[in-house]
DNA sequence: CAGCGTTGTCAACAGCGTTGGCAAAGGTAA
DNA sequence: TTACCTTTGCCAACGCTGTTGACAACGCTG
């Protein structure tokens, strides 16, 4: 209304911000993210979008960029190394399931923007406070960053399943009809496998790696 | 030409195998996997596919389930566990990069189907091997398998970028850019950062992921 | 005032998965 | 043989998607 609160620039409505908080509102509505149901959501044509990304890729990067950036959010920063990594783990794969459509339909593992640098900066200085020199820094970086990331895209996909009304199965399908002479191992451990949900496999993996950390860090110390 | 090649029942040339057999072969050539451009290899009209499967979930499925199976066909069941684990490993992610629309356009993690149960055997025979009691049999199993199909899916759409055009980039983004002062952690080992391929960085996640189960192998031995 | 770049709108295109109707081809029984 | 019925492949069409080019309205600058 008044022409007070507009200052340069700020003639359009439709900045990028503006565009990618709509995007992440719907994405966490469960809604599929396309141009059409983002224009309306804005109420502006769909193809106006195109004045502020090149393509559906870009806006994706960013969008995936805000998420990974949140992740950090929750983190306490003054906590120990091995508790940062995990809490930062498990906020990730938290937000990304409360927005699967992004985790899902990004195509791109690097956004490239500061959201991943921040990340990036954040792991590493955690894996120097731990104790590690600098090649196993970048190895223990490597295999972090790489599991959650993909682990967190993997479980977008499972969780727009089930928002989609497929049942809440087991992580690993329906094995209800295995054959015991066939596979004597997998039914053997049977049990213990049906009641692990995709989170619980991915703490685990967490778990896992980051006792494999702590590891490297005690052989050195001793060393 | 001649009768005499048909007999019974094979009145029809679009089997179940003969469609998974040309999805496969136009995933490896790098085309996307349509149902139009499937007709076309085929021969035949791309709605007759419909006839052998309900939808296009149902054949990725099934085209998923016979490259996890194939990802068994390189591995020396006879060599130690872990051996075979890493070998299984590194076969699953090039046999994802070599067939990349599979991959990255699957939705489901689960199968279902003969390929996914007998690799999942595989893993958790070779983990009992190992020496690892059931509970940790199963939590090794998770990591695992996690780990490896969630970083071939994304390697898959890595695969897919590069194939569309993209440079190869470094696997974490343009990092050229990155201000020493913002990201010191960052900046302190980006040249080793930089060097690193995403097979490299998938190798060391299994590497470590395998060390930390030898390493639970070897505290449960001495106990 | 005239000119220019920017921004939003509109119609349209090509591609995708998917559906229902229809015709031809076996097998089976009278 | 004749008649039927199920299976199988073809065809046209629908609704959805991302994307493009042309066009009009706007604010800034000379």
């Amino acid at each position: 209304m008044s022409a007070d609160t507009r200052r340069t620039k700020e003639r359009s409505a439709l900045g990028r911000e503006a565009i990618l908080a709509a995007a992440t509102e719907l994405a966490a509505s469960g809604a599929a993210i396309t141009f059409r149901g983002l224009g309306s959501a804005l109420g502006a044509d769909p193809t106006a979008i195109y004045r502020r990304f090149r393509d559906k890729d870009e806006l994706m990067a960013a969008l995936l960029d805000g998420l990974i950036a949140a992740s950090l959010d929750g983190v306490d920063r003054d906590a120990p190394w091995r508790d940062q990594l995990r809490s930062g783990a498990v906020s990730t794969i938290d937000i990304f399931a409360a927005h699967p459509q992004v985790g899902a339909e990004a195509t791109a593992i690097s956004t490239g923007g500061p959201g991943e640098l921040a990340v990036i900066d954040w792991i590493l200085s955690q894996l120097d406070r731990a104790g590690l020199d600098r090649q196993q820094v970048v190895r223990c970086y490597a295999a972090y960053s790489s599991y959650v990331l993909a682990a967190a895209a993997t479980m977008s996909q499972q969780q727009l399943k089930e928002n989609e009304g497929v049942p809440p199965s087991s992580w690993v399908g329906d094995l209800r009809a295995v054959d015991p002479t066939r596979h004597p191992a997998l039914s053997s451990v049977l049990p213990e496998l049906l009641v692990l949900t995709p989170r619980e496999v991915f703490l685990e993996g967490i778990d896992v790696l980051l006792d494999s950390f702590e590891a490297i860090v005690d052989h050195d110390a001793r060393a």
